[in-house]
DNA sequence: GTTGAGCGTT
């Protein structure tokens, strides 16, 4: 009973909108040239190119939406393998839509690729660390140390507080103390120090 | 002047 359709799994085709992901993409390829090198393939929806705010630098990898998901897996098929800009464009379906949007809100997200492309996965650990334990002499009781520390009864209502105790939350941010790896030179005006480093 | 695996905003 399948219906002359062929989805399968959970396809990122939400509303009729299949995301497509391009990635390999040159840091000077614009989702102009993107939209150009799709629009032909067909209807491409929208063009987004996530840059970096403060550096305004392309990540590398653009997200393109088509209408039709036969038109996202022709496109995809060709476009992948696409040389532009010097770089092969490497068109994949994208595993997650947009977060933003007043859906459930939760769901999606952080799932976790499974896409292994690449054979060599870095290695995880260069056979290093883990030789063996020369320290922590074993101790002389074999059984483990039990972190259950029973903590005093009094401990315990105290934190019987309706509201438990938040983590101190240091959003706000300093006023000043951040330390910009650029722009420096700018600490005291009072205090000119100009002429004193010198050796 | 620039790295290259990856999932993203107006």
């Amino acid at each position: 009973m399948n219906r002359g359709g062929g989805d399968r799994r959970a396809a990122p085709d939400i509303n009729g909108l299949t995301s497509l992901k391009i990635d390999n993409l040159s840091y000077q390829t614009t989702p102009n040239d993107l939209r150009r090198v799709f629009d032909r393939y067909g209807d491409i929806g929208d063009v987004h190119i996530p840059r970096d705010k403060y550096s305004r630098q392309s990540k590398g990898f653009g997200f393109v939406r088509f209408y039709e998901r036969r038109d996202a897996e022709h496109a995809l098929d060709r476009t992948d393998g696409k040389l532009v800009d010097g770089r092969e464009l490497r068109v994949t379906l994208a595993k997650y839509d947009r977060p933003s949007d007043e859906r459930g809100g939760r769901g999606g997200g952080s799932g976790g690729r499974r896409r292994s492309r690449s054979p060599r996965r870095r290695s995880r650990s260069p056979r290093y660390s883990r030789s063996r334990s020369p320290r922590r002499s074993r101790s002389r009781t074999r059984s483990p140390p039990s972190r259950d520390r029973r903590d005093s009864p009094d401990r315990r209502d105290r934190s019987a507080s309706r509201s438990r105790s938040p983590p101190a939350r240091e959003d706000a941010s300093p006023p000043i103390g951040r330390r910009s790896k650029s722009r420096s030179a700018s600490r005291s005006p009072s205090r000119s120090r100009s002429r004193s480093n010198s050796r």
